[in-house]
DNA sequence: GATCCCCATCGGATCTGACGATGATGATGG
DNA sequence: CCATCATCATCGTCAGATCCGATGGGGATC
């Protein structure tokens, strides 16, 4: 059949006998013989039904058509060959999707410098990101509705069956609206904040474990989202921990306070916190979440992919 | 030999297989047997060296990798398409690329909403602009270094070799700085202007000729770039004449005044004057040039080009 | 004018890619 | 649970597409 008749060898031959500046050049640049050359371009001047070189000139020069159509020729081939690069990556292992699990809690400008190199070194990965609204860890990935390759939580508390790798540190701290009753009280221990309502992230159906982490007030509020959570304190509804970063701006224009909290339900080590990168020990990344997970943990210039 | 045997009808085939849903429903509607299209995708996965679908559910389904090559393989095809469409043009005469000529002193501005439709309309014609210097008119295509397709030029003594047609009107002031002597003047005949040098754009290596267009002063300065006239202009350097939508920021800022020249040597036609749009008689111009022709002249929703 | 290189053409060898039949297997329905 | 239908892999076969090598005409070069 083929009365589609368009084929790629002929747009090889085309480019490669413009590169050439003659058929038997090509030939012999392509080992095949002058005569292939010539039917192969015959073939392709009958599909376009325009002439393509001017042969009565002694060299064949490209024609004005010829010359319209090259750079649409030569894009096909390179798409072909960006099709070529691609399989062969997949076929070495390189992963054809990238699934990462974030924190709630953690800031996602500090990744992102690292996700737009990704996105420039693997364009061919398609990266999903998904939010893990559990405030403080992520105890084991099979809670999550999906298995995620890579997880970005703050680094207590990851069991044994993930690799962990440190990529950042951020601190928490207590806030509130500068209209709750706690903004104008000195240090605040753990009596008093008890009395207060607590604003908590939480996962969505989850019932409250037994215990919690980083849970202080009797009474609490759960939210599964963030912006909620931002939102609440913002209208004095409680107080709660963020990130400072995130409350940066609120704390300077006035909008927020920050709370002098003592310490309270552990040792401070969630004042000051660690962002880890970790997968599972027994799911190995492949080479696009190795290199991605590098560029996380500060290896600016990890070698690019092989093209 | 075809060692690399890739080919488009296996892309074809297997796009046509996911759209399809089937080896079997693919070749009913490729019009081939289905042992065809078993054929081309095995041709396909050895290639890639991947398994593109995977056969072990009942219907086939794209393997991770063939979801991953899917859409290069679209994107080879689509450009395949425009290959054809494109080809297709120039069979039936569209230009491959198009020389357009205008007078200096041609506000581009005007045109620029139809050199950004003619862009959009015809992105595979390449479109070359030269700026002739001389000033008011263009006897003869012949007098320019090559020939151009369509001329912009002002409207009159264009030879009727050429086929005109209106595309707008402007309005020539004469202009200078305010140090300049004739700024303070009132009412300016020909004998007074003869006395104060002009900036006259003109020809590069031409001779001035005998009787000269738009020369109302003895003494002359030639500049061949409308930058340049212009820089003089704002130097003080002489008097000259331009259109107004070109100098109206420096009169509104003081940096030039409008010269109440009466009118000299012609009849006021050097004031007001046509724009026009012009190819020659005996070089018909192809479809992408009438369009341009026609949206130049104010055809706004010309037909788009036959695709 | 001799030589070299170029391209088109032709005949013959080769191999690709199409077909149709066959068999195994999953889905569907009574 | 069996009959039926659809799907896909495989195989033998064959036509035609494509390559090669040879040949010939015609410019370019010296």
């Amino acid at each position: 059949m083929m009365m589609d008749a368009l084929t790629l060898d002929q747009f090889h031959v085309f480019v490669a006998v413009v590169e050439a500046g003659s058929f038997s050049e090509a030939g012999r640049r392509l080992n095949r013989a002058q005569s292939a050359i010539t039917y192969a371009i015959q073939k392709l001047e009958e599909q376009v039904e325009t002439e393509l070189f001017d042969r009565t000139v002694y060299r064949p020069a490209l024609s004005p058509s010829g010359l319209a159509l090259l750079p649409q020729a030569r894009r096909i081939l390179d798409d072909v060959g960006r099709f070529r690069i691609q399989a062969r990556e997949i076929k070495r292992g390189l992963e054809t999707g990238l699934h990462l699990s974030l924190g709630a809690l953690v800031p996602v400008g500090l990744l992102a410098p690292a996700l737009a190199a990704f996105a420039d070194a693997y364009p061919s990965v398609r990266l999903r990101i998904g939010i893990q609204p559990f405030s403080l860890d992520v105890r084991d990935s099979a809670g999550s509705r999906e298995p995620a390759d890579i997880h970005v939580v703050f680094g207590m508390l990851l069991p044994d069956t993930m690799v962990k790798r440190v990529i950042g540190a951020i601190t928490l701290i207590d806030v509130a609206a500068p209209s709750h009753p706690l903004a104008l009280a000195g240090p605040l221990g753990a009596e008093t904040l008890r009395d207060h309502l607590q604003i908590v992230l939480t996962e969505g159906t989850k019932a409250p474990a037994d215990q919690e982490i980083g849970v202080a007030a009797a009474n609490t509020w759960r939210v599964t989202d963030l912006a909620a959570k931002h939102a609440l304190l913002l209208a004095g509804i409680g107080w709660g921990r963020l990130p400072d970063a995130l409350v940066a701006d609120d704390l300077a224009a006035g909008r927020l306070v920050h709370l002098p909290t003592e310490d309270w339900n552990d040792n401070g080590a969630l004042r000051h916190i660690t962002l880890v990168a970790a997968y599972r020990r027994d799911e190995p990344l492949g080479p696009a979440g190795r290199w991605l997970l590098a560029r996380l943990g500060g290896d600016a210039d990890t070698q690019p992919p092989v093209s």
